[in-house]
DNA sequence: CTTTGGCACTCGCGACTGCTGAGTGCCAGG
DNA sequence: CCTGGCACTCAGCAGTCGCGAGTGCCAAAG
């Protein structure tokens, strides 16, 4: 096991490293430090600290750097999470609540997160599985033509162009509409398709093909948008990622053009609680020299989507941890006002 | 005036530099075209070009690099628009007519213009300005509460809440839905204002204040949502920009994430036609080392919306423009059809 | 007046060299 | 187990140098 100093020896390295970018050496640690021992000693821990592998050498007679699994023990057991200052929290809240709906909840989250760790931010929308309807319209656009307008409790509005096998009366519409709102407003989107499974039924023999067919594209609404969108930003912030940019930055745009990646990505973390993916970690090799710090939010004590930034792994693992609690807390609230 | 051989060697110098990257010499340029004529005529000719500064030399003993007047010339008189193969035009066409909806065909664009140019591809949603209104629906979510939700022609759904100052019955809220949808149906957004002006009155004393805050609301979301909203993509393809990375980049990036300075961008070009904005001819300064070519689309005869790509001032521009200009008339086509 | 070959000149670039200093590993003594 | 000392390594920087692509100018030819 490594003795306590090792570790802060490995923390100080994590800093040090995290600030200035440059490989650290025994004798700078010890001057930035107060360690209480000499440049000899911090050499020995560093050499059993890379023998363990938790940091390496770039090149024999440079200092050392993190590993993957160096950043991995300093985010478990070496660094909390720094809570932001308080004017770092009005401002979010200020911001935040200026949006006027959901999209603008998002974009304005996403810039927010970009800003505050200088990095790029993913934000999920909030996902439509956990969902409940607020309320189903139809709108009859033509004899044979129904548009079915499908508005979440969190704001999100889906609508679907239909059309039926047979014209439908005004006053069957209208009939309808009532019954299916009576019976899933409130409800669970998991729940609608027994709820609505005899409801053709009830209908005169004419209606019933155009019924089921609303219902039918009802259902599929429902499936079909449960995948999520979601929105990114800040990738101007990829500039600051290294020296050799073509290399280290390519994969990771190819990356973030691939909504199926990230969405593939914030899957990945945990749903409650904070989920910090480093390097390797990550199954997706573009982003294998990447961070990835993601947490669920949502209105209610459960979590309706997710939220993150990708960075280098050589970040500041405590305050983008912060940034991203704290900005996932503040939507979470701003959801559950509107 | 610029004598027609001269004119033939900018247009040698474009097509090499565009191809190589490099800056191009009178030597390799008479050994690969058909000048006709010997280097040290072609020296005197080039000598010519950068007194009228069409090109420019990097450095003393380099060859010549074309200058911002130089590509507008060439792409003004010296290129025509090279027109996309068959195979290529029934890939797009495939491409395109998956597409479920309006999100989803803007999404496709925006991928398939990014593959074909390997640029940056920008496309507008249709504007909401030419637009028409298909329906307006009012639903009673709670007593003092209304969600506004509008239809138009080009498929887009817009909502709004409104908070009423008194409550409102459903047989008024009824009759207002059937008035102002007889109203404004079927009409540009343009010419609701003064359609709706009068409607108030018509209503009993107690619902006017509510029915002057639904109109009220109506009003500024057409205004609203005149703002254009865009999608872009294809950013990894930045990373062939020029060697200099960072600082070529950077401000690229930055560019691209304020919807803002890309909208003006789409703004600035031309209704109809082409345009092509070379380097500094970009008002933005962060894209003053990139060219952008726009074309307006739409489903009929007029335009819609816009779409084009961004990318460095050296590019193919005939190529650019001939994909440009047929993914613009396939979405037309895909719009025309919904 | 235009074209052409010749020629001297410029200068970026890559290869090579030597130096410096940060950083290391090891060891012997406290 | 800690520490100071010492020899060793090596990336990076600055300086030098030769090459070669490319130029501009000129005088002769068409």
């Amino acid at each position: 096991m490594l003795s306590e100093r090792r570790l802060e020896v490995l923390r100080a390295i994590v800093q040090d490293y995290v600030g200035t970018e440059e490989p650290v050496g025994s004798k700078a640690l010890t001057e930035r430090h107060r360690l209480g021992v000499s440049p000899a000693t911090v050499r020995n821990d560093m050499a059993a600290l890379e023998e363990e592998g938790f940091i390496a050498q770039p090149h024999t007679s440079a200092g050392r750097i993190p590993t993957d699994k160096g950043y991995r023990l300093f985010v478990d057991r070496l660094a909390g999470v720094k809570p932001l200052s308080t004017p770092e929290r009005r401002a979010i809240q200020n911001f935040l609540d200026g949006a006027v709906d959901l999209d603008d909840v998002v974009g304005r989250t996403v810039r927010l997160l970009a800003q505050l760790t200088r990095q790029v931010a993913v934000v999920q929308y909030p996902s439509l599985t956990r969902s409940t309807v607020r309320h189903v319209e139809l709108l009859s656009l033509a004899p044979a033509r129904v548009m079915l307008v499908l508005i979440t409790d969190t704001g999100r509005v889906e609508q679907r162009m239909i059309d039926c096998p047979a014209p439908i009366g005004e006053i069957s519409l209208a009939d309808l509409r009532a019954r299916l709102n009576s019976r899933v407003v409130g409800r669970r989107f998991t729940d609608v398709p027994q709820l609505v499974a005899d409801l053709a039924e009830s209908f005169e023999q004419e209606d019933r093909g155009t019924v089921s067919t609303v219902l039918a594209t009802l259902l599929e609404t429902l499936v079909e948008e449960t995948e999520e969108r979601l929105m990114i930003g800040g990738t101007a912030n990829l500039t600051r990622f290294g020296h050799d940019f073509p290399l280290t930055i390519r994969p990771v745009l190819e990356a973030l053009e691939e909504q199926v990646v990230l969405l593939k990505l914030l899957g990945e973390a945990k749903d409650s609680g904070m989920t910090v993916r480093i390097g390797h970690e990550n199954a997706h090799e573009g982003l294998n020299s990447t961070s990835v710090v993601a947490v669920g939010y949502g209105s209610g004590d459960e979590a309706v989507a997710k939220l993150g930034v990708v960075g280098p792994t050589r970040m500041d693992y405590p305050g983008t941890m912060g940034a991203v609690r704290a900005v996932a807390r503040y939507v979470g609230q701003i959801l559950a006002e509107s």
